[in-house]
DNA sequence: CCTATTGATGTAAACGCTTCCAATAGCGTT
DNA sequence: AACGCTATTGGAAGCGTTTACATCAATAGG
């Protein structure tokens, strides 16, 4: 056992051919002859030969993997709980390149630190931002390292810098708050996300878009993407406008908060409040009534972020794009 | 710009040493005189020089990173929403040894042989698997690959192979049936998860060693892991035991299926039936009323996974580790 | 004062691959 | 028949490390 692991020359000895024809053959270059081409894949099938990455990439100064960068300052993660899609999606693409992904996790000091490091160091050959903050000091080494990147979710504050994929927060809030208007309601309030994010001030904007004036300052409260959070901010929102009959909360999670404190006043949902969430994740479908809230196209996202990134490093010029959002209309509103 | 970068030898120049013993300091070798370490580091400062990973991973055929292996064949990720928590475990475990963490997903056929070829080809120094499925054929391909392996969470069916750190199951379910038996409710029924997982398994077992001969065959539904799944099997417990007076549910996502369900039949929760969930998720105190349920420590359960196969990296040997549950009491039970 | 012994360092040989360059062979042209 | 092509191939140089080995100075023991 523990033979040592064929390498180039033995596929070539095997085929007898040398050690330049099989790189090329594995390389997909032209100029090699049909026969040659089917002695070495033979040989490689036969000596079970798999390439060495470490040598190709000394040599090649690629390195046939790009890093996710998570700048995951709180509990949440693209602002969102089902991150298994995001990394669903990502590997799906990479796969047919074989690609590594590498995953790493930026949330403090240190950990910045080791991703900039990581990427001065040549290790990817390119970066994958994940809910990358407003004026996060990550965003400067990431771009300072001179590889290609491209965000997941909007870049807030710095558009044109980096190259991004993201939902359309801003158009899905307009959606869900026009629908609330539609309704008939009157009086709705707003409880957003964290504002330096780019999700809690775009969707504050698609909300202000639509009621304009009629968005008094004192119908909006501000949440932080936690349930507590979300019914903490119901509660100062009912004592703010005791009369408001919906609120568009800007996350699920938040909007189970808010639907317990509405509960817990007596207000009947959707009958006096409507309450319209976003995001559409697990808990949209696990809270009574259920949650009537905006669909983020997350595979969709992440699948285009990729797509950015890998066309980024074959060297052609990209635009970032925007994806539209989906109402799903279910019981509370 | 786009100076090249500084390389070993730099290094060796800018400090006045050879490259053999820079090497030496970088890799903390004993027989370096204190003034040769400190001009070494002073240099690598002054140059901002990264160590070449190919170089090193060439020469030394390590290549100083693990890879994280989700067999996930349907949506479910370690059988937990919460699959970031994992993540993060994983990589603040593996920051300070500055190994890096490549994620691939077993999906499908053509995403194990994926795995199993990077394996081959020693692209990773070990293997961290993620929920690993009864006879998965990723299993043997990941063993037979020579590779130190660890798995995060139990392996079903061949617990002696692979040293794996989990959370108790078992016992947790066995927690939360003995506090229904507690709370007097005398006709129990189980709402389970797919029975070729571990989780799925051993979570019945746990809710059999207590209830033993008291559990009928009918009070036991097989349930998928998913909410509408959750549904259906509590509709179907419904009528094979109209009598229930509590219920205990594999997963909190199921849970709240079944607590739809029970709504839709005017069952009282828990006044006419007692409902018990797992995991602690987000969701659990999303639903009303809020899920009583059992918490894995899941970050732990990463955390240990991670210990393991870095002692095993170390070559030293290891024993799997079996983490407590801890039951939260909330409102449904 | 000579010689083992030790500690510190320099030197050079790989590690497995890609790719540039030169060489060869085959072939159509003049 | 000599020539210039082109298509294909072999050969060899390096990519940036680590590490075994050689070297050398300094110290200690006799």
């Amino acid at each position: 056992m523990a033979r040592k692991r064929p390498t180039i020359n033995d596929v070539a000895a095997a085929s007898g051919v040398s050690r330049g024809t099989v790189s090329r053959v594995l390389n997909g270059h032209a100029n090699v002859s049909l026969a040659a081409e089917l002695a070495v894949r033979r040989a490689v099938i036969e000596t079970g030969f798999v390439v060495n990455r470490a040598a190709r990439s000394l040599k090649t100064s690629r390195t046939g993997s790009i890093v996710m960068v998570l700048s995951e300052p709180q509990e949440r993660l693209f602002e969102d709980p089902n991150f298994s899609v995001v990394l669903r999606a990502a590997t799906r693409r990479l796969a047919d390149r074989d690609t590594a992904l590498v995953l790493m996790v930026a949330g403090d000091r240190g950990g910045r630190d080791r991703v900039a490091r990581y990427l001065r160091g040549g290790h990817a050959d390119g970066a994958l931002l994940v809910s990358a903050h407003a004026g996060d000091p990550l965003l400067e080494a990431v771009e300072h390292s001179g590889i290609p990147v491209v965000a997941c979710g909007a870049v807030l504050g710095r558009e044109s810098a980096v190259p991004y994929a993201a939902a359309d927060d801003r158009g899905g809030a307009r959606q869900i708050t026009e629908y609330l208007a539609g309704l008939g309601r009157r009086r709705i309030g707003m409880i957003t996300g964290p504002l330096d994010t780019p999700g809690g001030a775009l969707r504050m904007e698609g909300f202000t878009d639509v009621l304009g004036r009629k968005a008094t300052k004192r119908m909006v409260v501000h949440g932080d993407y936690t349930q507590a959070g979300g019914e903490r901010a119901m509660r100062t929102l009912l004592e703010n406008a005791p009369a408001l009959d919906a609120v568009f909360v800007a996350s699920d999670l938040m909007a189970s908060g808010a639907l317990r404190a509405l509960h817990d006043a007596g207000r009947a949902v959707p009958g006096d409040v409507a309450v319209g969430g976003f995001d559409d994740s697990a808990i949209a479908t696990a809270t009574s009534p259920m949650l009537t809230t905006v669909r983020q196209p997350l595979e969709e996202v992440a699948g285009e972020a990729v797509r950015l990134l890998v066309a980024l490093l074959d060297g052609d010029r990209v635009e970032s794009v925007v994806l539209p959002t989906e109402l799903v209309v279910r019981d509370s509103a």
